[in-house]
DNA sequence: ATAGTTATTGCAAAAAGTTGCAATAAGGAT
DNA sequence: ATCCTTATTGCAACTTTTTGCAATAACTAT
């Protein structure tokens, strides 16, 4: 769970606190390389720190996305889930059948430069789903 | 209600059936020109239709979604909303303070096709919600 | 019109996600 | 080391969303 120690002195410096429960949320995310739904973060946190509750998954995975630490993506289904800040890749989802593939993120950044202008909103940097239709199910 | 008449050609030729349910829930959609949440999309749709359940009010806009008749999109809380198909404008969202402005599909239109291009799905045309810093929450 | 097929709905129960508030504990100050 | 402030958590109750299955009703064909 050492890694997780990184991320003390950032949120220190805004004037929050590292918890044993956001550093075994981190350690988590930080592993899974992937996406992971709130449920899944807590069941697999809740193995570290077993007192570990839902509603504190569910408010520490918002609070880690509006800090910058985790990027909040969302699933086939919609929902939302998460993953630690620094994998940038975006999905494309077939409508129909769900499956799903990656885009890289290079593909959007001249978009989100375009965004900030016209918009004056800065760091633009959500990670997008794409709603399609895949190959195998154009045929149909 | 005549006009949710319109889209059961749309749905017979798919072998699809167009029920009270369904028409009730795309009167609401329609009349409403923006997006709404599948609550609100039940309460208004239950005046009309007073049997109506909250298990159909899901099925059928996942259902209207998946056939092109309504987009979905995606609440600052990142929750499921819908709109009929046909308004089109994306969202960016505050990380911080929650607020949303909206943008043109034309400044998306290129990006579709190339992802389009690249990844061999067809007909991408979600509604896509981006986060950001919006202006006032830059000051601080 | 009627009957048959099966897409669609309602019901009930479960799962996922949210909220308010009192109790806890992280980190700065003494 | 101890105290104090207040950010954070746990608990409990609640709302929202999902699922399985039996009952219903839309459309097709007769």
């Amino acid at each position: 769970m050492t890694c997780s120690l990184d991320y003390a002195p950032q949120l220190r410096a805004r004037g929050f606190r590292m918890t044993s429960q956001r550093m075994a949320i981190l350690h988590v995310l930080h592993h899974a390389g992937t996406h992971l739904s709130p449920t899944e973060v807590y069941k697999q946190a809740k193995r570290d720190f077993p007192r570990l509750t839902e509603p504190t998954v569910y408010r520490t995975l918002e609070f880690l996305a509006r800090n910058g630490l985790a990027h909040p993506s969302h699933s086939s289904s919609g929902h939302l889930t998460y993953q630690i800040a620094g994998e940038d890749h975006h999905h494309v989802v077939c409508r129909v059948c769900g499956s799903e593939i990656e885009i890289e993120h290079a593909l959007l950044e001249n978009l989100y430069r375009k965004l900030e202008s016209t918009s004056g909103y800065r760091r633009i940097n959500s990670h997008v789903t794409f709603f399609g239709v895949c190959p195998k199910c154009q045929l149909s």
